[in-house]
Formats: structure tokens, C-alpha cells, sequence
DNA sequence: GACGGTGAGACGGAGTGTGTCTTATCGTCT
DNA sequence: AGACGATAAGACACACTCCGTCTCACCGTC
């Protein structure tokens, strides 16, 4: 399910967005400037602003959706055995954690600038996320819900899944197959979706 | 062997100090401005500029110096209990590099601006280090060696400590107190010190 | 040889940080 | 109560940085 559409980056326009990601860890987005990323990338600023011009919040915004498509790109690969509606849903809720967690960039936003990060997660950036988690599962998750339910199924886990990588419960460690499954099992009952429990030992990698 | 006529720091002098490291931590020294002191310490730009006239470079030089007063005094509080020269020295470079490990503001300093933070280790500053290092050591050094033999020996050590924590090598952890000692024992031989003698093979001439 | 993409850097204007200064406030000492 | 020292708050002018645009030169491709 590759390619939906999204722009593709150039060289060039890939060595520009290292760049913001190398400037933002190391200074942050308020005291990045584009002089550093002209530095950072080897890239002349007439062609940073031709390329994205707009200034910082063009070139973070496209960092942004590079990255949330690598993270989503990412996630999909670990869904192509995933035999059931279950194990999509447990699968995508224990990557995303893990790869929220380890996600050394967005730590560091996180601790520098924690009023712009968090809006961007929880506020402003959150319709984005929900529907390219939304694009990403719905193919896998199609045959057994229909697409409305679908929605709201994918609505509820990406705001979960967000709330609990900010603050983290010892009731519900997402980055743990069976708590993430512990914690759909009753969602999917309710969605009165029948499965077969043929995999009484199934478990991630 | 406490102060040494050292300044001491009043209480808001400190906290201007604390906001200094944290500023320099999350933005490094280029990116920290004076207000971003202010703010963080509380204290007013007036009264920074009464404390630290100078500016930046003032502020940070003064933390500098209250961090190497820190770092040898806490390196001080090992030796209490060493025994002979050897143990007085072994200490000392495994604290010291401990100490330089765990320093997470060095690490930032260094990865946010290497080149000022290296030359602050091993040129610029590297003097002020060694001497620090001389009267710390002295009195513990000065039942066992002359102070001119003394000096030169605590000199070196001083640079191969930075240098094994800037560069660290597999042949020589100092960390360790059995690769520091095995890095000493040539050494003291070749001074031909006069221990109290638990290694009865170490001696040359 | 024309053309698109890029690097280098100059430029004015906007914005930010600096260092000084003044004034008001607070706590302490007499 | 009054005097004093220390500090907060913030105005101010100056300098510097950063921004966004622009021009020009260069280079590879068609």
C-alpha cells in the first residue's frame, strides 16, 4: 500500500529537512535559524527559501510530515502477518509506542519547547495524526469493520495511545503486547466483532 | 583541606549560577541570552549585571569556575582514606573520569559547541585545570614526592585524563581502578618513590 | 547556446539582545 | 519611625543578528 499521493522530496529537499531535524535537536526550534540550516545542509539559503519558502515554520511543518509519514510508513511494516482485526490493532498500538518513546527528536522538542510540541500532538497536529493513522489502517483493518466504525475505533486509539506515551499509567504500558491487548479487548467487544480465538498463544516477535 | 580562599557565593549569586547551567544545558552558551538567565533565576538583569559585570562570557566563566571548584572538591572527599601515593592517585583518576562521564552538562556543552568546550578542556583552560588539580592533590601527594616531581606527575595525569575521556581507548579505562593502576605503576616506578610497600615488584632502580 | 537548478553573497529592514540607568519596593538595622 | 542596602521592574539607545529577497556566476543537460 505504498504511495498515497504524498509529495515526493528531492535530494536536495531531504538534505534540507536533516538539516532542520540536526538544528532543531541541537538548538531548538525557537533558536534554530536558517543560517544554520543553510550551514547544517551544505544547501545556499536562496535555495532553502526556493524550496520552502515561508521561512522556519514552512521548513518544520514539512519536517513534521516527513516524519509522520516515515512513522506511519513504519508502523504499516510491522501489520503484513498480522492475522486479525486484534493483532493489527495490538501490533499498532505497541509500535507507535515504541517508536513514540524512542523517538530521540521529539524528546528533545518535548523538553525544549513543550508548549509547541505538545499543541502539535495533542491539539493542532492531532487531526492530521488521526487521519493518516486513519489512511494507514484502514485497509487492514476494512474487512472486519465497517468504515465508520473503523473511524472511531482508530479516533479513540490514536488519542489513547498519545495520552498514555505523554503519561505514561502503570494500568496500561502500550508498548506491552498484552497490556495493549488487555486494554482493546473490551472495545472490540463492544463493537460486537466475533473473532475466532484461533491463536490462544499469539504474541509478538 | 577546605577553602581556599575562594570566593564564596552568596545564595542569589548561586541561583543566577543555576539558571546559567540550566540555560546553557537547553540552548548552549550561543544561544543563551541574558534574559533567558534572568527569567530562569528569577533574579533581575539589574542585579546580574551588578554580580557579573561582562555579561555572557563573565556568567559562564564564573560557572565554570564554580563547577571545577565542585568537581575537585568532590574528588577531594575520595582520598580521605587512601593509604599510599599509588591509592591517592588511583582514586583520582577514576573519580575524575567517573565524574566526567556523568557530566551531562558537559556533554551538552560539548556536543552544542565543541569547539569552545574542547578548548576549554585542553587549551585555553587546561592551565587553570592543572593547577587546581596541583592544590588539590598536594597535600595528599607531598608526604611521597617533592613538590617539583609532584607537579610534573600530577600535570600529566591531569592531560591523560582528559584526554582518555575525550578520546577513550580500549587499552586504558580510568574508569577502572586496576587499568589505572596498571597505567600508574611505570610511572611511580620511574620516580622511584618509597611506599609503604604492598607491591614489593614494582621498583626499578 | 539556451535553460533549469544551484551556490555565493550583498542588501535593507525588522527584530532581538545588550548594557545602563532610573525608580519603586522590601527587609533589616538602629 | 527612619535610614540604608539590596533587589525588582522596566525604559532606553545602541549594536548586532536574522530575515527574506535579490542579483550574479557557475555548472550540467538538452
Amino acid at each position: 500500500m505504498p504511495s498515497r499521493g504524498r509529495p515526493v522530496l528531492t535530494d536536495v529537499e531531504n538534505r534540507v529537512l536533516d538539516a532542520v531535524l540536526e538544528c532543531s535537536r541541537r538548538w531548538g526550534f525557537t533558536r534554530m535559524t536558517i543560517d544554520d540550516i543553510v550551514e547544517s545542509s551544505g544547501v545556499s539559503r536562496a535555495t532553502v527559501y526556493r524550496m520552502f519558502p515561508g521561512g522556519k515554520d514552512v521548513l518544520f511543518e514539512a519536517l513534521r510530515v516527513r516524519e509522520l509519514a516515515a512513522f506511519f510508513s513504519a508502523l504499516e511494516a510491522e501489520l503484513i502477518d498480522a492475522v486479525d482485526l486484534e493483532e493489527v490493532l495490538v501490533r499498532s498500538l505497541v509500535t507507535a509506542t515504541r517508536r513514540l518513546r524512542d523517538d530521540e527528536h521529539l524528546a528533545v522538542m518535548l523538553a525544549s519547547e513543550p508548549g509547541e510540541t505538545l499543541s502539535d500532538l495533542t491539539v493542532d497536529g492531532l487531526p492530521r495524526i488521526i487521519r493518516m493513522a486513519s489512511e494507514t489502517l484502514a485497509p487492514w483493518v476494512a474487512p472486519h469493520l465497517d468504515p465508520e466504525a473503523a473511524r472511531t475505533l482508530i479516533d479513540v486509539l490514536v488519542r489513547l495511545t498519545i495520552s498514555y506515551f505523554l503519561a505514561p499509567s502503570d494500568h496500561a504500558d502500550l508498548a506491552d503486547p498484552e497490556r495493549a491487548r488487555s486494554l482493546l479487548a473490551p472495545m472490540l467487544a463492544a463493537l460486537g466483532t466475533h473473532q475466532p480465538d484461533t491463536h490462544p498463544d499469539r504474541r509478538m516477535r
